[in-house]
DNA sequence: CGAATATTTCTGTAAAAACAGAAATTAATG
DNA sequence: CATTAATTTCTGTTTTTACAGAAATATTCG
């Protein structure tokens, strides 16, 4: 396939994007390219199109699969397996907030929980085991608020912002969860 | 200064952590020391402490003033430079959400409203210029987002997303911005 | 102003990550 | 069940990023 301006310097942005945020740039691209393409690619399409190796577009897709952000699915008379993803941005963005969270996130906390049952702690100055301890409950209230937020439509928690009014007319026409 | 186990578990997680978000291992570690510390500190003393070279501090040290994170401070009879960060978590969340902003959203944002004003749009897909345009709304609606939550205080927002009640009273004694 | 101390910038090296192509494996079809 | 097609895994190379140590610059003090 081949790519128009703009999908091609969309794409390539995205993956620079990625990069920034310690995601894999070609696994970006096939993201972006299988998410502007709206519709199912097989592997040798993609690769062709972005112009990498095959192999490295199974890996990526795998990573891709990992986080829920990419299907398998099967056209009638072709054997190959063919990709896609959600066109739903705001879909999209709680996948990603999901799938880093339990990546990261947990992890982190599990970690801090244990620093706090640890008896080493005591070692440690008062004002750092007090920072140990508010860093744990500051990451606490943040995933509970995103846990909150991800069960809104984007449109309501505007509400309860109070962010409506603020927003001009070109932000709400055509919104992707109306 | 000898680091305490504790503290030096913590000093390399929040490494590790910096890694898979795009921040420089001993940035972050530094960073991490400077909370945990909890006074200034110079620069030779930072990098006998992570066993890092003294001109990694110096680099680390500038890309953390550029996110405001980190500010050089006096000691009187000392005329080395000392290094300190805010132990407010809130404060320290804010600088990193703002200079992430700065440095990655608003260029994108840039980028794609540099596709919607471009002639060559039209070319593209009917389906993927309305996901071009999705995709800019919806950082919009982010960014816009993440403006008003960062006004508030935690406890203000907890507040408004009916959150309170849920909490465990653990959550909420010693919050660092009572 | 010159010596001493502190800091930053530069440069080459080392470590890590990304990737292409080959080889191996798995799945589908006749 | 053998042949072909599709996919994945593996291995070596390339690219990128991180970093140490040296050199250069700047600052402070007598």
């Amino acid at each position: 396939m081949e790519l128009k301006p703009i999908s091609e310097r969309f794409i390539l942005h995205w993956g620079e994007m990625g990069s920034r945020w310690g995601v894999n740039r070609t696994v970006a691209q096939i993201h972006a390219l299988l998410y502007l393409a709206g519709r199912p690619m097989e592997a040798e399409e993609i690769a062709s199109t972005l112009g990498v190796a095959r192999s490295n577009v199974s890996t990526s897709i795998k990573e891709l699969q990992s986080w829920k952000l990419v299907r398998t699915v099967h056209l009638k008379g072709d054997r190959r397996d063919h990709f896609e993803t959600s066109t739903d941005v705001w879909e999209l963005f709680k996948l990603i907030v999901e799938g880093r969270r339990q990546r990261e996130i947990d992890p982190t906390i599990a970690v801090l929980n244990g620093f706090l049952s640890n008896p080493d702690l005591a070692a440690e100055d008062e004002g750092a085991q007090q920072r140990i301890r508010e860093t744990l409950e500051f990451i606490q209230i943040l995933t509970t608020w995103s846990d909150e937020m991800l069960r809104l439509k984007p449109e309501t928690l505007m509400k309860m912002l109070g962010i409506g009014a603020k927003l001009s007319q070109t932000f709400r026409k055509g919104s992707s969860s109306e």
